[in-house]
RNA sequence: GGGCGGUUAGCUCAGUGGUUAGAGCGCUUGCUUCACACGCAAGAGGUCACAAGUUCAAGUCUUGUACCGCCCA
């Protein structure tokens, strides 16, 4: 083995391995609840980020989790055509050719960007890889493929014909520079700081004056179609029923009554521009109002703009506050800060336009997602969001799903030129089925993206038919994704899901935080901070990546990645890779290892101890990711091998290898290094991989029967393994060693000094004195003597003398003790243990404390006390020589 | 305006009521100790933002305050 863990050689040949051998696809077994989990489905165009990283992470620690412990484990991939994003990207690339969509037609376009889309798949399958993403490939599906499309149609169909989805005129958010409709989610509100422009609008029919109104957007005056006051503003009762004249087009408009007005805002009266704007809007519907509509689909002022047609909207805007000024029309101009709509792909600012769409009627589907989680069968985690959930849910809105697009679901409506019938239908019909005419037209929009990732965790599986995957997966295990997107699509799934089955389409929701760089900062192509998690995994190896995608963070919670992060990922590999490598290197003979067992089964006490610490990490780890908290889990398999196993019991390993003793160290050093592995696989599965083939491949073929830690079985603890006593006597032996190290660097004792030792350990003294070589070692201190009684004599002047916990430990320095500065250091010890002392004494004679505490809480209190108080009495005996 | 989160070592963060609060990095000191300098050993560093409360017991629960951030409107 070379000296150091070198990912770039090993990852992918076993990621090839694994696949080769169909490791990742689950098998079907009746008698067995499978664990699954859909992966949310990254753009076609796109490369993986950072944060696709830390899905994949996390969803094959769960995979290959369930999958050791033998669940028949489904991890589907997929991918997204993202309507907007992909479409957006080729229109950019054929205006470089000089063209547009519109020159190109509709066919032609969707063919350049199936073209491209097609040529980029392939990228984001292979970074999965990279992450050593142990998904079932042979199951992946593209939203476009034939069956997630059938799906869409089929769950459109349905909703149509439950008169779920309609087709009506409302205001939607327009994208002037997409063109197309959005919905609410995917506009971004800001606060701009803008102007609010008081306008005069002269009284009509010879009336005296005019009345004032506010605006932010002066060029919507061109749309206006009445003034509205407040039926209980007392300031304008008289004037409302008369009309004013609109400045600039010279419309005449009412001057109406609406309740939704507020008398606080600017003057009192407001105008009423219904077309653009979602009050407004209703307003205009109480009130029987015409809607006029002033701009065309890229924001520029329409025919309806009388003398600003062809103007951009902001251009407008300019010129008609000149007109206005010049014809003393604009009273007066305050600041005034407003929250703005951007569309939240390309942050141009949104028109919000009366247009014909498609919407779903949401709240009786949100009625029964309300209940699936107010009634406990689908679990948030963490906990906070499903407040957050259910104030979206409860406050729904319907939701715009027409997209004026051409590359994503057509909208599978047929209208018919003869009659006007509309027809909703999963395949083509070839006629009207109302008037048999065979003159239809298929909807010109497609659908929001969303629409079908809404229906992700039921038509990847088959759904609308009845297949063995629906029925055995479905209902899946866990949702993992982040939190951003818990409207966008976690909510929706959650609704389609029972619309479409009747079943939740998973039971668990887990949502992780984003990742943000150095300075805290959302990494964003914009903001040019990604990171690639190709180049990382290059540099530091795909499981120091992984290690630092899920050490030390919780669901939920934001995530800042740094380089030192990394490292410790990448030193932890490594760590592993020499622990192993030092094994490996005192293993005899195959033939021979199983000639090392210990005879009756006897271990020595640092077995008992090392194996006692593994079955408790093993308890905790397990617990911790029953519970999704995989950040501790990690910590604690970290803290387990480098803190114990490689710092002490591999130390101590070390001492017996040397005697060549009878019992030998090497089954135990195996046993545990190799459960350790496979205790970590699910988080950094190519190193134990690698580390375990070495440990197969030297050891004797009985050994393990698995070809591949990933299908071997995920380890359960050993309850009897559990030894307290040999515990506290490693605890103890570690605590000798620690304060003679400790001794020896505050003299500055050279390294290769020797210094000797008395110890006297209590009734401990025959068990610690076992170890007397370890402690000489470790230590470097010889010979170690054992008392079998405490000293009562002088120490001598030259003797520093070490009370510890369970023992006393003198150690002779002739001419280096610095009396005083040891006084001191006594003095303030037996005042901190005095301190502690006196409180533990308070505490357990408190009442209250006996009476209301847990019993195991008062004796480890007293225990600790009386610990304390013999050390104290030692510390005094010590000071009085 | 409503909601949520954060505030813990110099930095980045864990800490899911039990009393001496942890890790990584950084810092100080010493080590080419025969697995590992991607390392070893020893150490310094905290009034857990502030205030009040609940509790036998609070970094952890409640309320309020301040600052930072996010979401929704």
């Amino acid at each position: 083995m070379p000296k150091a863990y070198e990912s770039a050689n090993v990852e992918q040949k076993w990621y090839r391995f694994w696949l080769g051998k169909g490791y990742f696809t689950p098998t079907i077994d009746p008698k067995k609840k499978p664990f699954v989990i859909i992966m949310p489905p990254p753009n076609v165009t796109g490369e993986l980020h950072i944060g696709h990283a830390l899905t994949a992470t996390l969803e094959d620690i769960m995979t290959r989790w369930h999958r050791m412990r033998g669940e028949p484990s489904l991890w589907l991939p997929g991918v997204d055509h993202a309507g907007i994003a992909t479409q957006v990207v080729v229109e950019q690339m054929l205006a470089q050719e000089g063209l547009d969509r519109h020159k190109l037609g509709r066919e032609e376009t969707q063919k350049r960007i199936k073209q491209w889309a097609d040529s980029r798949r392939h990228t984001i399958t292979e970074q999965h890889q990279r992450l050593g993403a142990s998904c079932d490939w042979n199951r992946e599906c593209y939203t476009l493929d034939e069956g997630p499309s059938r799906a869409v149609r089929a769950a459109f169909v349905r909703l149509f014909n439950k008169g779920l989805v309609y087709r009506g005129e409302r205001i939607i958010n327009w994208c002037p520079r997409c063109a197309t409709a959005l919905s609410d989610l995917e506009v971004g509100h800001k606060e701009i700081a803008g102007n609010l422009y008081y306008v005069r609008y002269p009284m009509a029919e010879g009336g005296e004056g005019f009345i004032t109104v506010a605006t932010t957007r002066p060029e919507t005056i061109l749309g206006d179609t009445a003034v509205a006051v407040n039926p209980k503003d007392k300031r304008f009762k008289a004037m409302v029923g008369k009309k004013v004249i609109l400045p600039a087009v010279k419309r005449v408009i009412p001057i109406i009554a609406d309740e939704a007005v507020d008398p606080e805002f600017g003057t009192g009266a407001v105008k009423i521009t219904p077309a653009h704007d979602p009050v407004d809007f209703d307003v205009a519907q109480r009130g029987g109002l015409a809607l006029v509509n002033i701009l065309n689909p890229d924001a520029t002022m329409n025919e309806n703009a009388g003398p600003y047609v062809g103007q951009d909207r902001f251009a407008c805007r300019k010129a008609i506050l000149a007109d206005l000024e010049k014809e003393g029309q604009l009273e007066k101009i305050e600041p005034y800060v407003h929250s703005v709509g951007h569309c939240d792909r390309c942050q141009t600012v949104i028109e919000p336009i009366a247009s014909q769409q498609w919407f779903i009627r949401m709240p009786p589907l949100a009625e029964p997602a309300i209940k699936a989680v107010t009634g406990g069968r689908i679990k948030i985690i963490p906990d906070r969001f499903t407040k957050t959930y259910l104030n979206w849910m409860e406050d729904i809105r319907d939701w715009c799903i027409s997209r004026q697009l051409w590359w994503g679901h057509r909208i599978p409506v047929w209208y018919c030129r003869g009659c006007g019938e509309l027809t909703a239908a999963v395949d083509e019909p070839k006629s009207c089925p109302k008037c048999s005419s065979a003159d239809i037209e298929q909807d010109l929009d497609v659908l929001d993206t969303w629409f079908s990732s809404a229906l992700w965790t039921h038509s990847t599986l088959g759904w609308p038919d009845d297949t063995e995957d629906l029925r055995y997966f479905y209902p899946t295990s866990v949702m993992e994704t982040g939190y951003d997107i818990l409207f966008f699509w976690v909510a929706r799934m959650i609704m389609m899901g029972l619309e479409d089955t009747g079943d939740i389409p998973f039971d668990t929701i887990y949502l992780h935080g984003l990742i943000r760089d150095e300075k805290g900062e959302k990494m964003s192509k914009v903001r040019g901070n990604v990171l690639n998690p190709i180049d990382t995994l290059e540099q530091y190896g795909t499981d120091a990546l992984r290690f630092s995608l899920s050490t030390g963070t919780s669901a939920g919670n934001d995530i800042k990645l740094t380089r030192s992060r990394l490292e410790a990922g990448r030193n932890f590999a490594n760590k592993l890779w020499n622990a192993t490598r030092f094994i490996v290197r005192n293993l005899p003979l195959p033939e021979q290892f199983e000639l090392l067992a210990v005879p009756g089964g006897e271990h020595p006490r640092e077995d008992r101890w090392i194996l006692s610490r593994l079955n408790r990490t093993v308890t905790s780890v397990t617990t911790l990711m029953s519970d999704f908290q995989f950040g501790e889990a990690l910590r604690q398999i970290y803290e387990f091998l480098w803190g114990e196993f490689c710092d002490w019991y591999i130390e101590f390993a070390k001492i017996r290898l040397h005697r060549a003793e009878e019992v030998s160290p090497l089954p135990v050093l195996v046993h545990v290094l190799e459960t350790s592995l496979r205790l970590l696989h699910p988080y950094m599965p190519f190193v134990t991989e690698e580390l375990w083939q070495n440990l197969k491949k030297r050891l004797p073929s009985s050994w393990q029967d698995s070809e591949s830690i990933m299908i071997s079985a995920y380890p359960v603890a050993d309850e009897t393994a559990v030894d307290p006593g040999a515990e506290e006597i490693m605890g103890g032996i570690v605590d000798i060693i620690h304060s003679i190290r400790n001794a020896r660097a505050q003299y500055k004792i050279a390294s290769n000094r020797w210094l000797e030792a008395e110890i006297y350990a209590g009734e401990l003294t025959p068990a610690v004195a076992a170890y007397q070589e370890t402690i000489q070692t470790l230590a470097r201190v010889k010979p170690a003597a054992f008392l079998a009684k405490r000293l009562e004599g002088q120490p001598g002047e030259d003797a520093l003398a070490l009370i510890l916990k369970q023992a006393d430990v003198v150690i002779p320095m002739a001419g280096i003790v610095d009396l005083a500065a040891e006084r001191k250091r006594l003095q303030k010890e037996i005042e901190q243990i005095q301190a502690e002392v006196t409180r533990l004494q308070a505490l357990l004679g408190d009442k209250t404390f006996l009476a209301k505490a847990p019993a195991v809480v008062v004796a480890k209190e007293r225990q600790k006390l009386d610990t304390l108080i013999d050390k104290l009495a030692r510390l005094k005996q010590q000071r009085a020589k």
